[in-house]
DNA sequence: TTGCCCATATTGGTCAGACCACTTAAAATA
DNA sequence: TATTTTAAGTGGTCTGACCAATATGGGCAA
């Protein structure tokens, strides 16, 4: 209980104890939900939304802060705030920060990203169109080319499976597998400063892509398990190597 | 690009172009993170805030907002403002509320549901304790007596539910399904409206708790696949029914 | 005419101080 | 001692102003 917070909107509108600035928020939104602001339009400038909705600057700021945070709308300084795509990548937004701070249980965050890359794998065995294929064997050139050199490789380590969230073709499970690709992402900076580490990463990727050429979801699946396997082994050595961060009071 | 939100912080500090309010998110969550703010601890005024901080009101104000929407701390009218528990289960939050919007991508938050909560299942298979189970078998009795009653039903369908999120042991895992749970609850709330759903999730619950009693992993995968195809089904067609919400303009 | 550069209006970002609403806890009373 | 009352503290909102970044249009040069 107790979380009635912008979101508590929607449904259940059985709640009046909001304050001002989320009833701003709810209208905003619903105006956006009933097709009165669709993606991509402005909104009115502040001074004018401060007199459409009757409240003081901070508290429509306070309610479009929120839409921001929220991802439903991009506020620019000068510019002005326009509604977003509105699809799931940006309205899932927060969760990049979430991962952010749930470093604490990165054998769960772990446990959660095999899950959703492995079927995202399988997705792309099926879903995969020769175009597609094409440029994920560019990829495995640029990475054999490049392997030796950590900091190059991660670029193109984080544009290979981009793509491969992107083959799948569900936005939703796109960007929760970003998330959880960006969240061990500092700590696996300090694994892949060796090139032991990269070069196994390059093989894998090869295995991957053969998997999704022949369109056998079972491989690709496995291929991608073993992936995964090997990065979180290396990750996992280099916490211990060097237990970074927030070192524990006296 | 262009996501340089509260939440583009954490690691790679190199943007400073974020505003004074991204900079007390950020030194805030640094306490944090940091151990000097713990959960439950409440935070000083306001007024002591903008002190400390060195900005204004309104600006503080925004801050706090938006860390309030991360989940990170919560406030209470003339009360003040705590640090939540910081677990998975409380932040995140932002997904309960980006379900109402995406009825296109429906379909996509079904396939991601499923994916989740048939992973679920399969641990619960593997890690319910006898405890767990009687209570899995208590509430079984009660929905088949309240089977009748659509509204009654659902507040025992969740608690079904999410005491399976529960047993799974992974408390990401467990926020993601409880949003996806949520997300399409709008819609499911027509389809329950009838007997006959009920009484096919009963059925289909005490299917799934047979699974988990004999620790049969696959068996249990398949009910609880079964089970979502059903509610799948209804749901679907409950929203063709009544095109609700937003007609279409013109 | 065409292209570029700069002045100005527009818009978001921040600040300051004040007042209201709610909660809490201390203090006065029964 | 237990209850009620009161006051202090806190978040919530408002007003009005100024600063900073952007967008727009007019003037200048090629």
């Amino acid at each position: 209980m107790a979380t009635e917070n912008a979101f508590a909107l929607g449904h259940n509108s059985k709640i009046q104890r909001q304050g001002v600035a989320e009833k701003v928020v709810h209208r905003i939104l619903e105006l956006v939900k009933s097709g009165n602001l669709k993606a991509g339009d402005r909104l009115p400038a502040e001074r004018k939304l401060i007199e459409i909705f009757g409240v003081s600057r901070p508290t429509l700021r306070e309610a479009l802060r929120s839409l921001s945070i929220l991802g439903v709308i991009e506020m620019r300084h000068g510019g002005g705030a326009f509604v977003t795509d509105l699809q799931a990548k940006s309205l899932l937004a927060p969760l990049d920060f979430f991962v952010s701070l749930s470093v604490e249980n990165i054998q769960e965050s772990f446990a959660c990203r095999r899950l959703i890359e492995i079927e995202i794998a399988k997705l792309c065995a099926q879903k995969a169109m020769p175009d597609d294929i094409a440029e994920l064997d560019a990829m495995l050139a640029a990475q054999e080319k490049i392997a030796e050199d950590p900091i190059g490789f991660r670029i193109l380590d984080a544009e290979f499976h981009e793509k491969l969230f992107q083959i799948a073709g569900n936005s939703i499970l796109e960007r929760l597998a970003l998330g959880f690709y960006n969240m061990a992402l500092e700590e696996r900076r300090k694994a892949t400063s060796s090139p032991l580490v990269t070069r196994q990463s390059v093989i894998d990727h090869r295995e991957i892509v053969a998997g999704i050429r022949s369109g056998n979801s079972e491989q690709t699946a496995s291929a991608m398990a073993k992936h995964l396997g090997h990065i979180e082994t290396t990750t996992l050595e280099a916490m211990k190597d060097k237990t970074s961060g927030a070192e524990r009071p006296s």
